[in-house]
RNA sequence: GGGCGAUUAGCUCAGUGGUAGAGCGCUUCCUUCACACGGAAGAGGCCACAGGUUCGAUACCUGUAUCGCCCA
């Protein structure tokens, strides 16, 4: 055999370029979806942005995904991960957009038909650069079936699930207040708006009563320009201030109208503002459904862009000059117009801070409008209760549990959901709309054609070739697209081929695990359980992993305009990217946002170069003859790192089994840097390094066995130079992608080997400290005297001699401390364990003495709290005996050491004045 | 306003009803033939605050403060 020398430091970049591609040429990730013997392991891969490239988010979010599938994969499990990429509707047509406007163009001036195709290029030429960089992190996707949500089969089953509901009565269309974005120009559902906190002001208005125009009633709000659409006043029927006023009308200043004063305890709070409100329905939420409660008509006052519009002012009887002042304008600059005309009129009684909650397009950032229009609906409720009992229930866990109460919150008071988008990129709604039939519902303003409330679809897989009704052959489609997340929704089982029954959906669904952040629980987490359950009859996946999300070291959340970014790729391009997703996985812990900083990342680099450089090691000293004894005719090195390892296999295992990522990671860093590194290497490089040593053909069989073993337990976190190290030693089969994980083997437990190695250790330390006390420097060989109070631990030493005086340097005498010399040595002593060294006379006593003064304060300190317990008659007559015993004897090995402590400080003020 | 979470070493974070832990940073020593992206030895903590439960609380309960997130 040869073996390949491997350079100082470990170079990720040429290692991962070529396994990355290597795996996939080889089709490691490929799954099978039929013959295949083992258990079924399907995650889905949440599908990014087709615009998108790699962010860290992803990084994690892939990263975690990753370990479980490679780590699934190696136990035998049917894996697939399955990737994509989502159209994201109007992120994507936003992005194009900004490019034909650089190019002076528009997408109304290229028509919807050539402003689509101009997008399916951008995707054909920039779609591939999440996934080459995904396959750049070594994802372990079948990549074979990536799939896009706009591709031809889930193009397909978005229209069958469309009909579908429509059919069942759950999908409908109707006029409704809903989110609108004046800069997007298309509804949006509840969920896609978030929630700002914004300084404002409270206004006072004075409107008048009809019948008696000196007493009035003032009314507050926040947004005084949409007092032109007002339809009521409302007063909550309790309130004494107004009660008898319910039932009269006012006079609404700047118009022409009466409004009536309506007694409403849900919209009215008795303790806010002046306790009376007006109510404009076609403007806000909560005056919409008073309106529905007192049957009030909406009148909108404002258009598609946010600007005062001529025809609704007019129609809601604003006085004409007013119209014309306001006409056009934003809401920006007609506020203060408004303000001013209130102020001249006396109607503005004041003004008052106030903070407010505005809602943003989470797209675009802008200030989004209720907005009164005809949109398509989902019915929601009848989907909920399933999906709520789907996790109550426990046939879905959401992990980490606290998220459930969050689900099941929202679930309960989920409102329908607005899925139609008046944009251009996206699945067409598949109805039809018959001209003649729909003379009346189908206008054209200004080149804008409306559908209006009360038009008859005709609902359609295929393009109809007539009205049913009339036989009229002219037929207008919808020109709204779907909600992108009404595809994705579909996601589980549409990218496993359904509607058609195929062997993938047979064999993988439900999915396993869905891995996702918090931000898109409701979104996308909560309606894939929604449709999964409605149209597969059974819940999506098993178990929903949540992990965190990750901000910069200062714990902001990155963006692009705070220029606080980490880019993945340049931090894999610096550190690799082992060391990238080692972080990552090291810091989930659940229930924290993970706050990134480059020195973490760094110290992982470092974490991957001593794996490195261990296995330099090991291939340094592996010629010569491997023999397996025994496990029992091993070394104690040997056995003791054996055990080590059977038990980070049993943790890692057992951490992964529940998402504790971070422990797992952790039990790996510290098995591989300070048990396997820090001691097994070094114990074993006497025999290593000795020709001909007899203990040589076992301890390289053991080096190999347990470094080998170690690269298979590593590989779903460090998947490149784990494979790489691991071609390189001494191994069977073609990759480690496709070898078995290690398996807790229980034969190589040793607890009287780890018993020994924890006596050596704590020998080994008092050793080094005392080096260190007199100055000895590192490469001096000592003598030294070890001892017990215990006689088997005095055995013990005796067995670990040969260990002690080459970890110590130097030459161990193992005997009683009675029998050490009495002049010119230092003592230390812990629990029962004594060390001394021999002083040399030029050496500055000053240390060792003020390390002793200091343990014996400790030692004292310690002393006084155990012993305290002792004497308390209550700790004795009631804590568990075990616990007493235990204290007990900490008391009798504390006294000891104290005496021992003591006589050595006494020694040495001895010495230091002679 | 409602809900959830956090508060532990200088920083970032684990953790447990009975000796307080890691990584980074810091101090001292060391280029010894795997690794200076390294080794050895150290310093550093009223576990946010106040009550309660308990023989015993950093951990369990209640309240307070501060910060963060989600929802309205």
């Amino acid at each position: 055999m040869t073996t390949r020398q491997l350079d100082k430091t470990y170079d990720p970049k040429a290692v991962e370029d070529r396994w990355s591609g290597e795996w996939i040429n080889r089709g490691y990730f490929r799954a099978d979806e039929k013959n295949h013997p083992g258990q079924p392991y399907c995650i889905v891969i949440p599908p990014p942005n087709v615009t998108g490239s790699l962010h860290v988010g992803h990084a994690l979010n892939h990263s975690l995904q990753d370990i479980l599938i490679r780590w699934r994969r190696m136990q035998g499990r049917n894996t697939l991960w399955l990737p994509g990429t989502d159209h994201a509707g109007i992120a994507t047509q936003n992005v194009v957009e900004k490019q034909l406007m650089a190019e002076g163009l528009s997408r109304e001036s290229l028509g919807r038909e050539r402003f689509v195709e101009r997008v399916w290029q951008w995707k054909a030429t920039s779609g591939n650069t999440i996934v080459n960089q995904q396959k750049q992190l070594g994802e372990s996707c079948d990549w074979d079936r990536l799939r896009f949500t706009m591709d031809e089969g889930l193009s397909k089953a978005v229209i069958e699930v469309f009909v579908r509901l429509y059919e069942d009565g759950l999908i409908y269309r109707g006029e409704r207040l809903i989110n609108w974005c004046p800069r997007c120009l298309t509804a949006l559902s509840d969920i896609e708006v978030e929630h700002e906190e914004v300084k404002g002001k409270l206004y006072h208005l004075r409107y008048p009563l009809a019948d008696d125009p000196n007493t009035g009633l003032i009314v507050a709000t926040t947004r005084p320009e949409t007092m032109l659409g007002d339809t009521a006043v409302a007063v909550h029927p309790d309130d004494p201030r107004y009660r008898h006023l319910i039932g009269k009308n006012v006079r609404l200043p700047l118009t022409t109208r009466e409004i009536p004063i309506v007694g409403d305890r849900i919209l009215v709070d008795l303790e806010f503002g002046t306790g009376a409100v007006k109510i404009t329905p076609a403007h806000d939420f909560n005056d919409y459904e008073a309106g529905e409660r007192h049957g009030l008509s909406r009148l909108a006052v404002l258009d598609h862009a946010a600007l005062l519009d001529a025809a609704g002012m007019q129609q809601a009887g604003v006085e004409s000059s007013v119209v014309e002042m306001l006409r056009g304008l934003p809401v920006s600059k007609a506020r203060p117009k408004v303000d001013t005309l209130l102020r001249e009129q006396g109607i503005l009684e004041k003004t008052e801070d106030h903070k407010m909650a505005v809602g943003k397009c989470y797209r675009c950032k802008t200030v989004v409008e209720p907005y009164l229009s005809p949109q398509w609906f989902v019915k929601i409720q009848p989907l909920a209760d399933p999906a709520m009992k789907a996790v109550e229930e426990g046939r879905i866990r959401i992990i980490p549990e606290g998220w459930v109460n969050n689900y099941l919150g929202w679930m309960r008071d989920i409102k329908d959901w607005c899925i139609s988008r008046q944009i251009w990129w996206g699945h067409q709604i598949p109805a039809w709309y018959c001209l003649a039939c729909n003379s009346r519902q189908i206008v054209t303003t200004d080149g804008r054609t409306t559908i209006l409330q009360g038009a008859v679809p005709i609902i359609s897989r295929l393009t109809p070739s007539g009205c049913p009704t009339c036989h009229g052959q002219q037929l207008l489609r919808d020109p709204d697209v779907l909600d992108t997340w009404f595809s994705s929704a579909l996601w589980p089982f549409t990218t496993l081929g359904w509607p058609d029954q195929t062997p993938e959906l047979k064999t993988y669904y439900p999915t396993a695990t869905l891995v996702t952040g918090l931000d898109i629980l409701f979104f996308w987490v909560a309606r894939m359980i929604m449709m999964g359950l409605k149209f597969m009859g059974e819940v999506p996946f098993k178990d929903v992993y949540i992990h965190a999300l990750v901000r910069d070291a200062e714990g902001q959340k990155m963006s692009k305009s705070k220029g606080n970014v980490i880019d993945p790729l340049h931090v894999m391009d610096q550190f690799g990217t082992d060391a990238l997703r080692f972080t990552l996985a090291s810091m989930a812990s659940p229930g924290r946002d993970i706050k990134l900083a480059e020195e973490r990342i760094e110290g992982y680099r470092n974490f991957a170069n001593k794996i490195w450089n261990a296995a330099r090691f090991a291939l340094m000293y592996l010629d010569g003859p491997r023999t397996a004894l025994p496990l029992a005719q091993r070394t104690l090195p040997d056995r003791w790192i054996l055990s080590r390892l059977v038990h980070t296999i049993r943790t890692v295992t057992v951490e992964l089994e529940s998402y504790r990522f971070d422990r797992a990671a952790t039990a790996l860093y510290q098995f591989i840097w300070h048990e396997y590194c820090d001691w097994y290497l070094e114990l074993i490089k006497p025999v290593l390094q000795t020709p001909e040593h007899p203990d040589g053909a076992s301890t390289r069989h053991t080096l190999v066995e347990t470094l080998e073993t170690t690269m298979r337990l590593l590989h779903p976190f460090m998947p490149f130079i784990s494979e790489e190290i691991w071609q390189t030693i001494p191994h069977q089969g073609d990759s480690i992608v496709v070898q078995n994980y290690p398996d807790v083997d229980q034969a190589w437990a040793a607890p009287d080997a780890e018993q020994l190695f924890a006596l050596l250790e704590q020998t080994v330390g008092l050793v080094r400290t005392s080096r260190v006390l007199l100055n000895y420097s590192p490469g001096q060989q000592i003598p030294f005297h070890v001892g017990h109070d215990d006689l088997d631990r005095q055995s013990q030493l005796h067995q670990l001699q040969r260990h002690l005086a080459h970890l110590s340097r130097g030459t161990a005498d193992v005997s009683p401390p009675q029998d050490w010399p009495a002049a010119r040595l230092l003592r230390l002593v812990t629990e029962g364990l004594s060390v001394g060294i021999a002083v040399a006379d030029d050496v500055d006593l000053k240390k060792a003495i003020e390390r002793l003064a200091k343990q014996i304060t400790e030692t004292d300190k310690e002393l006084q709290r155990v012993d305290g317990k002792l004497k308390n008659a209550e700790f004795v007559s009631k804590a568990p005996p075990d616990v007493i015993a235990e204290h007990q004897e900490r008391v009798r090995t504390l006294s000891r050491d104290r005496a021992l402590l003591d006589n050595s400080e006494q020694q040495l003020r001895t010495m230091l004045r002679s």
